[in-house]
DNA sequence: TACATTTTACTTATTAGTAAGTATATTTGT
DNA sequence: ACAAATATACTTACTAATAAGTAAAATGTA
């Protein structure tokens, strides 16, 4: 895989969660790169393809994640955790997130592109659904609505989260990832350490 | 007031909560009225004044509300629940909300756009903080974080609820709003109208 | 007449996208 | 081993379309 192709991936990904994705163009990638405008068409033929092509990243990004915390035996907690430290990470850079992002310009967006990002956000609810459901089994979760629904105000919480402290505070962040915790923690299990790993 | 102007401010508030904010231009607006882009000028000089002009609608609008609400002697439930269905409205329409919708552009807007968006955001938060809080007392609501945190978190559920929705379904969002209620209702509260309303 | 409203007819800047050319490697035939 | 062909990674130099915005003239209307 060709450097200069990762670096524009990266960067465009950087600049939809930064300035949406029809608020760059792809003068600013080739200017920050230093090249022109014709070699990103080079790699990437259109927006849209760059737009799908990020998208299918991401998601090979989330299976290796998965992956990962299959093989060091994570338990449920401790998955939510990762993944909730993505999060983290976005509001630490002021960053939003794709989901966030995208959902806003559905309606401008190319049928490839509003295809990849709906399989994204799927596989995504998917996941947190039955992390949730098993996690509920063994007694680390308590909530009492099915793990879909709990999976979908989650992922809600932490999506708008991330806008609405770009928008108020970077702070709130951390109060709204905070609530989380606390919805679905039970009672008498202040087993892991105190503030969830925060 | 021009009526004219009038119905520039809706159609561009509809296309910002449909396309986006960098997703609409004033031939947007002018080729459906049936007017030339200089006239939506006329009226609007630049497009950050009209976004600016969008936003002091709204908070003008949600201050109509609140007061309303009083006069009307609403509890505390009766009032969140009026706050909760303009966004069930919003998602039967498939659009999103100013805050969704202009979070993810906030770095691409103008300065007064910022601060107008900052006021709006900050006068909701306070709002919906202070009838948690008082529902609360009054043995309405049910939680244990501080009321500001719960509007925090309440508020992002509605906000990426509706983005969510229109990714993947847009009856999604209806178990989102029915988990918010979960959320906050005492065990031994069943009085109203068991759905809350919906 | 005076004023508000709207069109005509632009400008300037930026956008996504393309066609054709160039330099540098890399492969291939002999 | 060496030249010829080919692929890779770009640049140069463009389109055609659309963007926001403006000045001035025309139209309506009180």
């Amino acid at each position: 895989m060709s450097v200069t192709r990762e670096k524009i991936l990266e960067l465009a990904e950087e600049l939809i969660l930064n300035k949406g994705y029809n608020g760059f163009s792809y003068q600013d990638i080739s200017t920050v790169m230093g090249i022109k405008n014709a070699a990103v068409h080079y790699y990437f033929p259109s927006k849209d393809n760059l737009g799908v092509s990020i998208l299918k990243t991401n998601v090979q990004r989330f299976e290796e994640m998965v992956e990962n915390m299959q093989n060091r035996n994570f338990d449920e907690w401790q998955q939510l955790e990762s993944f909730m430290k993505i999060y983290l990470k976005s509001n630490r850079e002021n960053k939003i997130c794709l989901i966030g992002s995208l959902g806003t310009d559905i309606n401008t967006l190319s049928n490839p592109m509003r295809v990849e990002l709906q399989k994204m956000v799927d596989r995504i609810i998917n996941w947190l659904t039955s992390v949730l459901q098993s996690g509920r089994e063994k007694g680390l979760f308590q909530f009492n609505i099915p793990a879909r629904d709990q999976a979908l105000s989650i992922l809600s919480s932490l999506v708008a989260g991330l806008q609405l402290a770009r928008i108020l505070n970077k702070s709130d962040f951390k109060n709204i990832h905070q609530s989380i915790w606390e919805g679905i923690t039970p009672p008498e299990n202040d087993n892991k350490s105190e503030g969830h790993g925060t």
